[in-house]
DNA sequence: AGGAACACGTGACCC
DNA sequence: TGGGTCACGTGTTCC
């Protein structure tokens, strides 16, 4: 696969020609995955085209872009056509895709991104969406609203110039690769009913999918997570702001009160980064958050919490965390800090209520350094510590 | 409904014996709302129970607790007990409740909230859970995982005292007021698969009415429209956290050259330099300074080890531990303290190289206060747990 | 009557 | 294996 070209075929009614290669807008992602997948077994996570969209969306993601072709096949000609060079540049960096957004940038070789120059896959979309307008002079891609416009993503081999076909994922799919039930479709009038239960779904789908692409550190895959993890960094969000504001007052009220310190100075504390506005480093949010202790770092599991982290001096990191103080949490995050083998240089614990603030500076050991390195990394290893011993 | 107390029912098992009034502890609110419309004909939203907890959730949310009481009796009991000032008390509000959190703080009579001092579900949960723990001696509330367990909320007329009943929205649902297709289960090893599946949608549910409770100026009750409204609540959020450091960051470039730390690889929020731009603010003055010596005892088994303690205001002690930092001497100072239960209330602790000092402060629990209320007592008592850590 | 929204049971899949 | 997650088609209710 070395061209991988972009049409638009809008489709007034809901239901498209069964010839006709097209999804909805909405779902680049999921058709992407689903080519990824049967071009060259693509092992997405639980092997769901849905499921690697998620993991696509908001990665580092390199989509080759051209114009049309005008010629037809159906995927299976495609993946028959013995061209090897395809499948082999998709089969290879497996464990790559598997991992999801682990390690960003390599998936496989299809390059010439930076046509787009975007990295996360909303940009993506947006950008295929003004490639369209550009090209055929419409509009197809509406982020909030899952429109009923259709969208089409054509790849073609370098070699023969073959295109994949019958990839209907919204209308009349083929219950190929899928879960649920198969299509007996008994009943008569109910046809419609599905339909519009499928576009729900569909939207509903995307909107979590744009939410994982704004939520930073979402610790795995599935919605649950995604949910608590939104709710927890709203949250963070929100205190941010309120401090902000704070300071903000309390330096514009009287600049002769010097000694705010203890919360005033920390003004800033991140570790977040984020802002996929600019496109940068969303691919790499949540890199460490499965290998600090072999995974399974479920965010739902710790809510009203919020860890921050910042690398100071390469070896050693500022670690804040704002807990409930559910049993004893100083303790808790003290024996997390011993499990990794930070060591404490200095550390700050108050209590508010039952709010607990913890700033804790660490040394890292000399292993942690190559292996966490960045503040996510930190922040995700202290994150599934803390976890664990919730349960001990 | 005058009287509504609460009480707690412990089941290991997921399915509850069918008579038990009990749901998860994640679910009050599901239940709450189930309640409220089988009592009066409370016209949730499409007639969800679901759907009516959502606008309690996060709503001015009005409940009265009181002794449990222990006759029982069947929520049709309830009903048709005709005590009519339980069911137009709840009537009346319609209006208000369709409305969500449009219009909050109004859900009917049942009042007597102000005992918890809490608004939103979350809160009242762990207040209530508290006020379990109060009165019945056990926890059963975990804020952080959906528990087992499941808890109670008994409403009792003030007449008879009779209790709702068979109400177990999570166990073996009754197909009640629900949607979906019937009972059907046919198949036999199947049956934990539906109840897995059914936690599941539950979980999932429960996220959708903490974020309810989260974002505000929800626009409409459904689902899509709560994760769009999400969306662009967090990206104000974020334009907001980024405009106040800006802000700040253009404030204090006035002032001061910003000494930047670290800035790792982030754009956008590059701006951070911060973290304890004097340097070790954390030192907490005076905090330390005034406490006068407790009797510096010099614990010969621990080597190079001291523990100063000194009493305050009765209940509280300072705690002050200089000693080597082998094996992660804040883990275990924490660890004592937890173990003997002592509540952390602030703590600094610092490094000089391989000496630390700890300094916390600490509140001691009523039966502690009693049996080691003197500084040698807590001396004791400390070493004591510190000298079982080291050697295990 | 018909669209919209939801919960449900189920088949499929992954670890 | 079995627990966990997902998409699917369906039944149902509300507007």
């Amino acid at each position: 696969m070395e061209n991988c070209s972009f049409l638009y075929a809008p489709s007034s009614s809901a239901i498209s020609a069964p010839n006709s290669c097209s999804i909805s807008t909405g779902s680049a992602s999921i058709w992407l995955a689903t080519v990824l997948k049967e071009l060259g077994e693509f092992p997405c996570d639980r092997a769901n085209p849905d499921e690697a969209a998620a993991q696509l969306h908001g990665c580092g993601l390199n989509v080759l872009v051209n114009d049309p072709i005008s010629t037809s096949t159906t995927l299976e000609d495609m993946v028959n056509s013995g061209s090897s060079s395809s499948s082999s540049d998709l089969e290879a960096p497996k464990q790559d895709l598997i991992q999801g957004q682990a390690n960003e940038s390599v998936i496989g070789e299809v390059k010439h991104v930076s046509s787009f120059g975007v990295s996360d896959m909303d940009s993506l979309m947006c950008s295929m969406n003004d490639y369209c307008s550009q090209q055929f002079g419409f509009d197809g891609y509406s982020p909030v609203v899952a429109d009923p416009n259709v969208c089409g993503l054509v790849v073609n081999d370098d070699d023969d110039g073959k295109i994949i076909d019958e990839i209907t994922t919204s209308p009349t799919p083929k219950n190929k690769n899928k879960r649920g039930r198969s299509n007996s479709n008994s009943g008569g009038g109910r046809l419609s009913h599905m339909e519009a239960e499928r576009q729900r779904r569909e939207k509903l789908n995307q909107l979590f999918y744009e939410l994982r692409s704004v939520v930073p550190n979402v610790s795995r895959m599935d919605k649950a997570s995604l949910l608590s993890d939104t709710l927890s960094y709203i949250n963070e969000l929100k205190r941010k702001v309120d401090k902000l504001v704070a300071d903000q007052q309390a330096k514009l009220r009287g600049s002769k009160e010097p000694l705010n310190s203890k919360t005033t100075t920390m003004t800033k504390t991140s570790g977040e980064s984020i802002v996929n506005d600019d496109g940068n480093d969303v691919s790499d949010r949540n890199s460490t958050s499965d290998n600090a202790d072999g995974g399974r770092v479920d965010m739902t599991s710790m809510k009203n919490m919020e860890i921050d982290v910042k690398m100071m001096m390469d070896s050693h990191a500022m670690i804040r965390v704002i807990s409930e103080d559910v049993k004893h949490s100083s303790a808790g995050l003290m024996n997390a800090l011993r499990e990794l083998e930070f060591q404490v240089q200095h550390a700050s614990i108050s209590r508010v209520k039952d709010q607990m603030l913890q700033d804790v500076m660490v040394r890292l050991p000399e292993n942690s350094v190559k292996t966490i390195s960045t503040e996510e990394g930190v922040k995700a290893a202290v994150f599934a510590k803390l976890k664990k011993q919730r349960f001990t």
